[in-house]
DNA sequence: ACATTGACGGGCC
DNA sequence: TGGCCCGCCAATG
């Protein structure tokens, strides 16, 4: 992923950033792969982080809550297939919209799971 | 510097 | 299949 990739430098939050944001690069890491993944495909909180070669799951789940607003954070999920909590109907509306192949309310991995590279 | 807290994940019953 | 436990990485107080 090259530095420039992000066309739009999406706004960051309108709270305060004092200053040193060293580590904003990988929020928009994360973000700009999410924005990647096709409809109808999805990416896990672990494949991410370890396609971007740093951070963890857990870490990428809290960028997703705390800055995902603006990408198809639906198409991210669990490694069992299970939607964001606290937004799963909008979630789960989002993704049957989009064809998502879901097996009883869980996104069916084997199928919809999407990997950045060869594809 | 230390403890707590997550939109997590893997291993083990 | 499902729940519990423990490790994980950073952010926060």
């Amino acid at each position: 992923m090259p530095p420039g990739a992000f066309s739009t430098r999406r706004a960051r939050d309108s709270r305060v950033r004092s200053l040193p944001v060293a580590d904003d690069d990988f929020v928009e890491a994360v973000l700009s792969l999410v924005e990647q993944i096709p409809a109808g495909r999805v990416m896990t909180y672990g494949a991410i982080a370890a396609c971007l070669g740093r951070g963890g799951a857990r870490h990428v789940g809290t960028i997703m809550a705390r800055h995902g607003g603006p990408v198809p954070w639906h198409r991210v999920v669990n490694v069992a297939g299970r939607v964001a909590p606290g937004c799963q109907e909008e979630a789960l509306r989002r993704l049957r919209a989009e064809g998502t192949t879901l097996r009883g309310g869980v996104v069916d991995m084997r199928v919809a799971l999407w990997w950045p590279v060869p594809d």
